[in-house]
RNA sequence: AGGGCUAUCGCCAAACGGUAAGGCAACGGACUCUGACUCCGUCAUUUCAAGGUUCGAAUCCUUGUAGCCCUGCCA
């Protein structure tokens, strides 16, 4: 708590805009253009706009851009509802649409032709590019723009009366068309579009251009702090005079920060969507993928990506966050929120030869020693058991203390077992290993005092549940991108690794969609909401353990 | 006639002229009913570079360098 006293650039401008009486209130929003999926780097977005609306105990909006009816769809609505929702961001009663603005905007264009600043011109897309000029030129003075405002007036109310064809005229702002800032040279800011729209249906056939919209959109909700990402910065200065030539008493501000990228990761929209139609994965929601949903659906927590998106910090410089800090982030939050179990993924059964036979019995095992509120569960331990395959070495490297022969080990909070031998096939694989238990250790001490060094997990072998764990790794090889010169995919072939036949505890009976384990030693898991079925668990990796492999190397 | 922005440890990121926070990662060590977790320790004589101003510069000035963004009737 007390190392979050430094603020954020965004937090300095509000203190000193509120300290100052620009505003005396913070109002923020979430913008989004329903045309796809969010991401972790929108979650950023929505947690810095909600988590600034809540510090400041001001108000926080979700407005949907949609201003061009063709790139948006329905459906993108309600999966961003819900990934917002999830997150989360609780903007109350206040979900709005710009095109539910979409007669203001038509006013405030016909505002701004009366001021003399905005007129129809008849130029073609191609030759309002030829105009502009270039990075290095200036552009050209539109030869449409000294009509007269009567003229003007009534050429845009054709243009909403669907008099010309797209793309036959546009409505321009008078600027200035030899602005070094390109976006100042005459911006279009209404179009011709004979279009149905997803929420106004066929009402219109004119749509208000971003630049020209967004502005608008913020003044009526009476946002204060506009904040976009950095491409916006150059727009700053048209934002600003949107709202300077509308007249708003208490002006929004546009702020930029920078967007969140992780390393090795794929983002890009066009990118992801290759991969799914070229079925490398398996959906938007694919656990490899960083969408909302893939990392709902991996087994991620809001308030994990929450940690992660403050620990992260807003800053303007462009960076690429480690995605060891997202692992962090979940495995601090998991590891004292959800149960430790034990599921052996890659199984060799153990027998313990003085077990009586056909006889069994029950241990007691805490669910998370750090939350005992987690409570206790009970695990039938018999004669035969899995245990993980490589906690058994014939032949022990040094520092090696888990079961080879001759060695005794705890099997977590059951009993001692000291290792007798092991079976092999006729290849010389090892199909079984054998031990003899110390009835006394019960429990997983014993009594004389004596120690382990190693403890391993377990699981009953008659009662063991199967399951189908999947392993995922970052899709992305390193540094190297996802696709090569020549075009074709570069991906890390072990970005997914499918292990069948592992076997959990029976307590996995109970296990729903979305629920999240630690798996003893092997980092936590969740169950795959997508393709369990009742009688066959799928599970996710969310994120291993750190080095709970690895041996210690040897000299 | 181009404009805008950025540059502090492997990765994020503070510091706002007073002598380089913190987190992730990494590496030692202690502890441990798993080798995880936890704990304790190490990790920028230096802030893209070179000059300058100052008692004092990551912070101010100058000149460079590198990266990102902008020439949609997309957002």
């Amino acid at each position: 708590m007390s190392e979050t006293e430094s603020k954020n650039f965004i937090e300095q401008i509000i203190d000193k805009d509120l300290a100052e009486g620009v505003y005396d209130t913070v109002h923020t929003r979430f913008p989004p253009e329903p045309n796809g999926y969010l991401h972790i780097g929108h979650a950023k977005s929505i947690l810095l706009n909600y988590g600034l609306a809540e510090k400041y105990h001001g108000k926080f909006n979700m407005r949907f851009d949609d201003t061009n009816p063709t790139k948006e769809k329905v459906e993108f609505v309600e999966s961003i509802k819900k990934d917002i929702e999830w997150l989360g961001a609780d903007w109350e009663d206040r979900l709005f649409f710009a095109s539910d603005y979409f007669d203001q905007m038509y006013e405030a264009a016909v505002k701004l032709i009366k001021k003399g600043k905005a007129y129809v011109s008849d130029l073609s897309a191609e030759q309002i590019k030829e105009y502009r000029g270039s990075l290095t030129e200036p552009g050209k003075e539109d030869p449409y723009s000294s009509r007269t405002v009567e003229e003007n007036l009534k050429l845009f109310e054709e243009m909403k009366a669907g008099k010309y064809a797209d793309g036959e005229k546009v409505l321009r702002a008078r600027i200035d068309v030899a602005s070094p800032n390109i976006n100042m040279r005459d911006p279009v800011i209404y179009r011709v579009a004979h279009m149905t729209h997803h929420n106004t249906g066929d009402k219109w056939c004119i749509y208000p251009m971003y630049d020209f919209a967004h502005p608008i959109e913020d003044a009526i909700e009476g946002i204060t702090h506009s904040i976009c990402t950095l491409e916006f910065e150059d727009h700053r200065p048209l934002y600003d005079w949107v709202v300077r030539e509308l007249e708003y008493p208490k002006p929004p501000k546009q702020i930029e920060f920078a967007k969140l990228y992780l390393t090795n990761v794929v983002t890009g929209k066009r990118y992801i969507k290759k991969l799914v139609e070229e079925g490398i994965v398996d959906g938007w929601d694919d656990p490899r993928l960083v969408s909302i949903a893939a990392l709902r659906r991996r087994g991620f927590t809001p308030e994990s990506i929450k940690m992660f998106v403050e620990l992260c910090g807003v800053s303007k410089s462009n960076s690429s966050v480690d995605y060891a800090m997202l692992e962090y982030c979940i495995r601090e939050d998991l590891k004292v929120k959800k149960p430790r179990m034990m599921a052996v993924l890659d199984p060799i059964k153990l027998i313990i030869d003085n077990y009586p036979e056909d006889s069994s019995e029950e241990v007691e095992i805490p669910n998370n020693l750090e939350n005992e509120s987690l409570g206790m569960r009970k695990v039938p331990f018999g004669r035969e058991l899995y245990i993980e395959r490589e906690d058994f070495m014939e032949e022990p490297p040094k520092k090696y203390f888990r079961l080879f022969p001759g060695n005794e080990v705890r099997l977590m909070n059951a009993y001692f077992v000291k290792c007798t031998g092991c079976v092999k096939d006729e290849n010389g694989n090892v199909t079984e290993v054998h031990c003899t238990y110390d009835p006394a250790s019960r429990g997983g001490n014993s009594p004389d005092g004596r120690k382990v060094k190693g403890t391993i997990h377990w699981v009953p072998a008659a009662e063991a549940i199967r399951a189908e764990v999947r392993l995922y790794e970052n899709i992305i090889d390193e540094e190297k991108g996802v696709y090569n010169e020549d075009g074709s995919l570069n991906l890390n072939p072990n970005s997914l690794t499918i292990k069948k036949d592992c076997y959990l505890e029976p307590a996995f009976a109970d296990a729903k969609a979305y629920d999240s384990f630690q798996f003893v030693r092997q980092g936590f898991f969740c169950v795959d909401a997508k393709d369990s079925k009742p009688d066959s668990l799928v599970f996710n990796r969310i994120v291993s353990l750190k080095s709970s492999y690895t041996l210690p190397k040897q000299a």
